[in-house]
DNA sequence: TATGAATGAGTCTTCATTCAT
DNA sequence: CATGAATGAAGACTCATTCAT
């Protein structure tokens, strides 16, 4: 009858302040509620309950539970990506070494992904996201890979000959483990301490060694 | 009336070779319907009808749709550790160098993680999993890291003197990049190859430096 | 998530007689809901309720509510349509008079309305049914034009002489009259019988004046 | 909490004319919707903005969806109240013969119904309108059938006895004919000068006729 | 044991209406 | 008087689960 599923923006970000407080409100919970019971227990009534307004405002915000979704992912990747310039802007100013560079980094994503560790998943992985949304994740990946490679042009220390390729699987190493370690805190065979280190120490090796040491 | 939630293992193993099958078609089916829909848009039809039996007849063997995705999950921990095993005593009858277990050990593994790539995040960020599974998937990984320790230990290119704690860090970071990795295989900054032997390379770096190179 | 709107048929006619009575049933219930408030407010659930179904069998036999006004439409034309033939049938056996068999049809199709008086224009202008549907409509009218100009050959008293509008006049007329007359059976200004009696004279005296009288 | 259903007027006829342009922009824009959209989807806030005021202005001049609709309904009873009178006073004064009297009216009532062809049917149909509305319908219907009879009186061609019968008959075919036709304007068996032809001449036979021609 | 029709609690979403500004 | 953000009751529809056959 009606026509869902249309556009996945705020329908008009209704001008002011008030709206800009709510609409992050709603994310808010909606980034709470998502953590605490999956995606599709995640119910908009919920949502709206926790934000503290109506399941009507919260529809006059957002014009579905997946648009939700979709500005909650956006909203991480672009504070991601917000992360990393500011590192790389803290490390080009303040030229520590490699692996205080690393430790930074490594320790940043780590506070960063403690917050909800399971959000992000549940969103890449349960909701069924419009396309253009994977494409931006994958591009801002891209992106970061690229960024990264800038930054490890300017050390020394690093000896890979392909630094694109080498910050892919840094960035995608760090947000990974990082990630996991995040997901599970307490029960970990290691700390979080040794855990960074050998992240840190890993990653520093792996840089700093010129070639695949042997022929297999 | 209704009777969500009670217990999560079949009925009764219903005796033998019959009910064998059944249960294996449907955790197939159900594997299958997950991967392609997710857990919430995975009904339980969908999932009786792919396997080829009846609603009624899935309810037989299992209790609830929960108790499926707990079945998958430890046959999937089960499956996990066969493998780690078989490669296991494959390293050891063969006697290959570092590098060569580390390439084989991580081709493994991303075979595995490409049949089905988003399964285990669906089952384990999107269902409410009763917490002994998640004990059992951080056993199994601390089991893991052990074997692997032992393994290592093998080596004389390996010089970390914590075996343990790098265990569990090449087990996480390949099983971490080799599900990313899988999970989209075609739009990739990296080839496969090229991906597969930059792991190689940093885990074989991280396992045969001596320890942190210098004081931060 | 899901695809609604498909098909607009019953799922699967599953199979036998206990479907066909509950479908049945359920038709009936909406013919009556319908009737009774309208189609907006004539609620699903009221549906079944009436049906005395739960709202989930009623979704197992109609996809949609929409599903459930085709349906009901369709009956409709299908019963005028038989209702038609079986009185030209009985004219032709009968061999009546111009008049009587004209009596006949005119009270003939306003016993029928006086069933559910307004359900056929609920159906037709408040439901946004597919366009097949409207065309289905027209092309019943147009059928049952011909089907009329069929039989008024046989009668010596009609000297029209194109036939088929007449039918089609005629059809109409007595189409939308009987239904106004049927929708407010006790506030009229005429009785019952003189409106028949009326009606009559009217199609008897226009189908067997030759041509318009006099030019404009 | 809720306060519907209470008054049907406009509150206070809010004083002078700028009030009485915004209850026409409402009313227009209501009469555009609802003959778009149906009753149940024409919106209040689809009709305040196609008025181009805000849904609360709406509301200060109309208490409710259903007054809007009831006032639509008042303004088209007495636009066709007016037509009517228009006609007959055209008539009187002109001295034409029956049959150009018949088509002038025809012709009128087939250009008033083309204009918005499925509002009445809708507001009819699918408003729970209050009894006072239909009750003010049949009593329009039963004046107009009235007056008909009066100009009937001044044709000596019109044979029938029981005046008031045959206006009657002739107000609602005009009616229901001339609105059916106006409904599905292309997709017709017929042209529209073939239908008024026909139409007009059923007319004219049956009012010049004395009698019903033979017992049944 | 297998079946699948029936169930109904619970979801997302809409929209008439209010009221503080 | 006008505004439009906020409200929440109510509706269409889904799907895990049961139970009579």
């Amino acid at each position: 009858m009606t026509a869902h599923k249309q556009r996945l923006e705020p329908r008009k970000p209704p001008v002011q302040k008030r709206s800009r407080a709510t609409v992050d409100g709603i994310l808010s919970a909606a980034a709470q509620v998502f953590e605490a019971h999956g995606y599709a227990a995640g119910t908009t009534n919920r949502i709206a309950e926790r934000a503290g307004v109506s399941i009507g405002t919260l529809y006059q915000y957002f014009p579905s539970k997946e648009a939700i979704a979709v500005a909650l992912l956006e909203r991480h990747i672009a504070e991601t990506d917000h992360r990393l310039h500011e590192w790389v802007d803290h490390m080009v100013a303040e030229q520590h070494g490699l692996r205080a560079a690393l430790h930074d980094y490594v320790t940043g994503m780590l506070e960063m992904h403690s917050e909800r560790p399971k959000l992000q998943h549940i969103l890449l992985e349960d909701t069924p996201l419009p396309d253009r949304v994977h494409q931006a994740l994958l591009e801002a990946e891209r992106a970061a890979a690229k960024t990264l490679a800038g930054l490890l042009r300017l050390y020394s220390e690093v000896r890979r000959v392909h630094l694109e390729q080498a910050g892919f699987v840094v960035v995608q190493t760090v947000e990974s483990l990082t990630h996991r370690f995040a997901a599970h805190p307490d029960q970990q065979i290691i700390s979080r301490t040794s855990f960074v280190d050998e992240l840190v120490t890993m990653l520093e090796s792996y840089l700093s060694c010129s070639a695949p040491r042997d022929r297999r």
